[in-house]
DNA sequence: CTACATTTTGACCAATCAGTCAAGTTTTTT
DNA sequence: AAAAAACTTGACTGATTGGTCAAAATGTAG
């Protein structure tokens, strides 16, 4: 079978993935207007026109990144199994999350910088497939409770709750860092973590009377 | 009793908090690098040299604007009351914070993407004071787990997880707008939130077998 | 090997922007 | 009211940076 017409050659193909994941960097760590072309460029080892050759605007740039991105941030949210044990599915979510953000930040940080600034680049992104994702996952969590797997709880809520924690980790990274500096370098630090939070929101921090 | 040295002017004073509160929202909306002096001035309603004068450099005012949030932003966490009751406390300090998620979300905002980039400005205040007043209110915690009045959760994880949960609503609230846009506009939206993250919080999501 | 397409780059341009400066205006002090 | 201090601004500058362009180098197909 011959390429009908997608003219990708192998080396744009390369060069591509060269400049996208220098872009990945240099965004994430100073954001859209604090990165430059050349700073990508040199990073990916290539001149600035060259590298203009194969996204010829900064945007272009930018957008491809955080595609890439959301892709892989949302993976383990699809993930998510009705027919799964609804405790386990959700332990299995937030575990897989804190490892992505342990692995990635860089990933984290680039959607999080988006969204803070007002998803200017996905904001329609947002508002037809993810929140089309999100219904389907409260729909599941709701026959969860209804069949009294899973205590009646707000299931928009917790979804933001498991968000929010899991992204702290790879967003807020420094200030973790700053405030229990031994704890973090504990290379089981993330494990730890995940632990720590699925005890917290499958029990609560009610006392329980009951011994 | 006279002003010894500091010849703070009355028109000082209104200018600069002018400026900051113009600065806020510039820098809020667009990061350090995106914000421009001109767009303050403007915003603040006078000329850049002007601006200038109450404020030489660009990074003046952005540390300026950081240290004013920062300590509103930490207010609510330093009225944790030992001596109160736990969930009492925990309650009012997640009600608190979200009241100000709702209120000044721009400051969220500023001090999120400080961090997120690295904390290049307050990375000593985060090391020092933050770290501090941290650990001050984890022996609160561990002192209240201690005489049975919270259930045994490790106390740095569940700060991190209250503070990424009441941040969130601030800073991704073009997210979460994007996802439950008819629950947002609803004018009781965060007395609900701050209703059902508190019942998380405090029952998790495990079913209760007993009834 | 030849012709054609793809890739690479040095030199350049125009726009933007932080910060300066000198000259004016207003406010405060005496 | 006069002098001094504080405040304000139009016009400018130098550095940075997104993006162009034409020409050279490299790769590829017949």
């Amino acid at each position: 079978m011959t390429q009908t017409k997608t003219k990708t050659t192998r080396i744009q193909e390369i060069n591509r993935g060269i400049i996208l994941d220098a872009a990945l960097e240099v965004f994430s760590a100073y954001g859209f207007r604090g990165s430059t072309i050349d700073q990508i460029a040199e990073k990916a080892g290539m001149s600035k026109p060259n590298l203009l050759y194969y996204f010829p605007r900064k945007e272009d740039i930018y957008v491809n990144v955080l595609e890439k991105t959301l892709d892989e941030w949302l993976t383990p949210f699809r993930h998510i199994d009705p027919k799964g044990d609804p405790l386990d599915e959700l332990a299995k979510y937030i575990v897989a999350k804190l490892k992505l953000s342990e692995s990635r930040p860089e990933s984290s940080r680039v959607f999080a910088n988006e969204i803070l600034h007002g998803a200017p680049a996905i904001g329609d992104f947002l508002q037809s497939h993810l929140r089309n994702i999100v219904e389907r996952k409260v729909g599941v969590i709701r026959t969860w409770i209804d069949d009294g797997r899973l205590a009646p709880i707000d299931p928009h809520h917790l979804i933001f709750m498991i968000w929010a924690t899991t992204q702290h980790y790879a967003d807020f990274k420094v200030q973790i860092g700053a405030v229990v500096p031994d704890r973090v370098k504990d290379e089981n630090f993330y494990e730890e973590t995940a632990a720590a939070i699925i005890t917290i929101l499958f029990n609560g921090i009610r006392p329980r009377q009951e011994y």
